[in-house]
DNA sequence: GTAAGTGCCGTACCTATATACGGAGTCAAG
DNA sequence: CTTGACTCCGTATATAGGTACGGCACTTAC
């Protein structure tokens, strides 16, 4: 009995510990409806279970590979919907990954020119990166 | 004085207007302190003058180079300062950005292995991408 | 000289992802 | 039975970079 008590006595700050992230942020996806919250016991406090902790780690990881919550959300409700329509998202995302790269690939080719004119320049009171912003 | 009166008469919307950006744009720079705002007359609209469109062009290409707007404040105040300050801070945007770069390569990265998975998949009704986000 | 169009100013709102706070209720330990 | 820790809930705040709105003053065109 003690066993199931104790799995039962997960409260929301031991959910957060557990998942290693804030409290506030689980009351966040409870109010986004990317979780359930547990209904409220007659006495005494919400109890979370298992199944919680597991979408939670599953936000957390599609997170980790860039996904927003929004589509995250998505990803949830597509649980047990064709892959296809799963990859048609992943490959969206795919896109905007390159897209946001190749950005920063032009960003990177500019500073680095613009350094590399402050390397062999001899006057340091005035800055070729300043003279380029000019008009 | 028709062509003397013209320069002058440069109000915000025609700032705005020549710079193509918003009104509002423009007032939230001057509340930031990044353009001045010019002195209202005794009678009339403020007028504004050349360098405040070459300041606003100023931080237009700054932003494209992927400064942040504290950033360009920043680089403004600087505008006659040693070379070797704003080189300082053209490296530490250049490690940013090349920071940011190898996120995406890995996110790409993953995004890519997974979709590869999906390609040589039969089953459409489960999904590896879906798999790989559970616990 | 009057209507339509601008300017001015303070303030509120937007996206995205949380985090913080205050007050009331509740639980557990000593 | 009291004290301290915790929950619950609604609301506010934070970042970054703007955008929108309402009401009043002022200007310009006809």
């Amino acid at each position: 009995m003690t066993s199931v008590t104790s799995k039962k006595n997960r409260t929301i700050s031991k959910l957060a510990n557990e998942l290693g992230i804030n409290i506030e942020t689980v009351r966040f996806y409870e109010r986004r409806g990317m979780i359930e919250q547990p209904l409220k016991p007659d006495f005494g406090y919400r109890h979370y279970p298992n199944e919680t902790v597991n979408r939670i780690r599953f936000i957390k990881r599609a997170q980790e590979l860039g996904f927003t919550l929004e589509e995250i959300a998505n990803l949830l409700s597509l649980e047990d919907y064709p892959c296809s329509q799963v990859q048609e998202l992943a490959e969206h995302k795919l896109g905007a990954v390159r897209d946001k790269m190749a950005d920063l690939r032009r960003l990177e080719t500019a500073l680095n020119t613009l350094l590399l004119q402050c390397h062999s320049n001899q006057d340091d009171s005035h800055c070729p990166i300043i003279d380029s912003l000019q008009p």
